[in-house]
DNA sequence: AGTTCCCTGAGG
DNA sequence: CCTCAGGGAACT
């Protein structure tokens, strides 16, 4: 479940490691995990160098010197690796492009992530970056909408790079019940969770993200925000702050998880 | 704005 | 065997 830490972290560490090299040869062991379905990446990509590598939601956008942007998405099960080009590859590795003696790798068991060719395009329809947002921005958008606060965050256009865990744990910190309509968030709320949100993401990019099942980073190494989740995936277990039993419900067909007494329904405060 | 589906591995 | 995990698109 890779998200704004995950992705922010894979590309920290991918950095370094495709700095000042081309690319070579293209293996593409599925044709069907590249959008749009024409664009062949062993025309395109063999040659080129990255002059930007950045992060856009849980997007990694690799911006190339003939000017064109591609970006990967990672889903639920997505690995971008750089490994040895004689180190055997693993099972559903579905794209591999020579970097010198090595290769970039995208695994992904699950298939929900993807690589997706934007060619000139700069457009994206995602909302504001969590990490810049101001509280009165996500203010502004909460009111947009009557949707549960845990269904509005998981909304990539409402908000760009927050998923499952770290809605939660956002939640949780700003001692907001999951089920608040948005739009009756109060002012003093949005400020909360939004100095929550940042917290969060911040502590967990510097555990290099949460490592549940499948993420690991550009060097095949786990995260270690998951030791830190104070409700995900903890439910039946006791509140860090209170004691409390955390409670798991499902929100939007997602599994949500949080503390009955430090988040109340009606909080006001 | 809520529901269904895609997909595979893990766990019961 | 079965169910569950979930990001996001495509429905209703």
């Amino acid at each position: 479940m890779p998200e704004l830490p995950e992705v922010q972290t894979v590309v920290n560490t991918l950095q370094p490691l495709l700095r000042g090299r081309r690319f070579g040869n293209v293996l593409r062991l599925r044709r069907d995990v590249v959008t749009p379905a024409d664009i062949d990446l062993s025309s395109t990509l063999p040659g080129r160098a990255v002059t930007e590598l950045s992060r856009r939601g849980k997007r990694v956008i690799f911006d190339l010197d003939d000017g064109n942007r591609l970006y990967v998405h990672l889903g639920m099960t997505g690995q971008l690796t750089v490994e040895s080009a004689r180190q055997p590859r693993k099972p559903h590795c579905h794209l591999a492009v020579a970097v010198d003696d090595r290769e970039l790798r995208f695994v992904d068991p699950r298939r929900f992530g993807g690589i997706f060719w934007c060619g000139g395009d700069r457009d994206d329809p995602l909302g504001p970056e969590p990490l810049a947002m101001r509280w009165r921005q996500l203010h502004e958008r909460l009111k947009r909408t009557r949707r549960a606060i845990k269904t509005a965050l998981l909304d990539q256009q409402l908000v760009a790079g927050i998923g499952n865990i770290y809605a939660d744990e956002a939640l949780f910190a700003a001692r907001i019940h999951p089920l608040c309509i948005a739009n009756q968030i109060t002012p003093e709320q949005s400020r909360r969770l939004c100095a929550a949100i940042k917290r969060v993401l911040h502590r967990a990019i510097e555990c290099g993200g949460s490592s549940l099942r499948d993420y690991v980073d550009a060097n095949g190494r786990r995260g270690g925000f998951q030791s830190h989740h104070r409700v995900y995936d903890r439910a039946g277990m006791p509140c860090r702050v209170c004691g409390g039993e955390i409670a798991r419900i499902v929100v939007g067909q997602r599994s949500t998880h949080f503390c009955p007494k430090c988040q109340s329904r009606t909080n006001r405060k």
